[in-house]
DNA sequence: TCGAATTTGTGCGTATGTATC
DNA sequence: GGATACATACGCACAAATTCG
């Protein structure tokens, strides 16, 4: 690579990405296969497969193994609500009960009894090595991975109690007030921490993208007054969605 | 690759990441060469490079030509606080930016009358072209940039005001709520959108960082009952800083 | 100061498996 | 089934940067 010249796989990349930014290469359609590109720029196979996946990384294109690598589209993220605050009196003009909806989808989850890491254990406010009830989700919206989640609640809590496995028995899926509700104890207040980082390769796996798309991480805590009752780690694609609050102003 | 496998090259970047999480591989030091990983785990020179690829998108290593793959150091994100629910009742929380200790600093400001682009005149419901006041931020903590951040006020509401400007007057820097109260406007409440995206090159050289490292951007917009008043832009490194929201439980 | 060895980053050609059409 | 396309993988070459004797 002479002086002064970028590497070949960022000339194409360059060139392919002003081509779906002008929309020559509009969303769903498909990019020149490698072979094409290969042949188009002069350039080896090599090249050709290093500049599709920097489109990839950078969210524009997505490939489908077998089918062709495909422009996507990049709608304007949409909103996760994760505060119910309503104004009082009159209908509410806000939008977030439509959001709200983006929650009702499916979700798949598996429990397994584990021993607190120390974070976690910090996060809970017990002793590291304390067994936890530790439960992972994917949660889905029309089909589409929405959300990875993966819940801890200790076992001194809930263990030997009907709501000991967040996702069984009558209460299973109801949420962790509801749950905590029917064993005495009253979730009263939750602190979100809101954060941003690489997605690590399993995470991209399932929720798509590749190793490196920037994740939203939410660290969730709930409270019954100053006890932790139960914390967990949600991780969102951070250029599918955004997090809404909706506070009161005292 | 047969069925139920994961390729070559996750297996070893999972391999490489656990000894950097287990902290066998300590921040500074260096990952073994590609040659080495070659031999080590008795792979390709391509499968070598595309493991250490993986885990330089994920943030946890960063190569230097010529010299070697080295760990990142990761600090633990400092937190903002967004809101400032006390289960017992304390102090009154808005305007967290000087009260909340994180926030403690200084910040430079600029303001200037503009006409509103079709996307701020949408978030203040006002026409296009309509005057806003706009306030361009730069806030520091400890000397270092934290936060830059963008606001709007439609000029209908504060024009011919003592508080048309954000930090002129008896009542400068004091924060919306309380300027606006100076004019009998109560804000009572207030949506924040917390969003991520990569860093623009203007972004990235006042706050510190290169082009395209990630952003957490906060769209905060401020309500009287439904009427909006202000709304802004903040933008925060998100390798820095993560937002926290402290909320009841309804 | 020089030069050799090492290491990353880029690039090439090829081969194979598998998904899709 | 055949053709196409992506994904993974192997082996090699070379330039540029760094390190070290």
């Amino acid at each position: 690579m002479p002086f002064g010249e970028q590497p070949a796989y960022l000339r194409v990349a360059n060139d392919l990405r002003k081509k779906i930014l002008d929309g020559v290469l509009a969303p769903h359609t498909r990019l020149p296969s490698q072979a094409r590109i290969r042949r188009d720029y002069g350039v080896s196979d090599t090249v050709a497969l290093e500049a599709r996946k920097v489109l990839m990384a950078e969210g524009f294109v997505e490939g489908r193994s077998g089918s062709g690598t495909y422009v996507r589209e990049r709608p304007e993220p949409r909103s996760i609500a994760r505060s119910g605050y309503r104004p009082s009196g009159g209908p509410s003009p806000f939008r977030q009960e439509q959001s709200d909806e983006s929650f009702k989808g499916t979700w798949e989850s598996i429990s397994t009894q584990e021993s607190a890491s120390s974070a976690i254990a910090a996060r809970l406010r017990i002793q590291p090595d304390d067994k936890v009830m530790c439960t992972r989700y994917l949660f889905r919206t029309e089909g589409e991975p929405m959300m990875l989640s993966v819940s801890w609640e200790p076992l001194a809590l809930t263990g030997r109690t009907p709501v000991m496995l967040p996702e069984e028995g009558p209460l299973g899926g109801r949420g962790v007030v509801e749950r905590m509700a029917a064993i005495d104890i009253v979730v009263d207040n939750v602190v979100e921490e809101v954060g941003s980082r690489p997605g690590l390769a399993a995470e991209t796996a399932e929720l798509g993208g590749v190793p490196g798309n920037a994740m939203l991480v939410v660290s969730r805590t709930f409270y019954a007054s100053d006890r932790p009752v139960e914390t967990a780690d949600l991780i969102i694609p951070a250029d599918r969605y955004r997090i809404t609050y909706h506070l009161p102003v005292k």
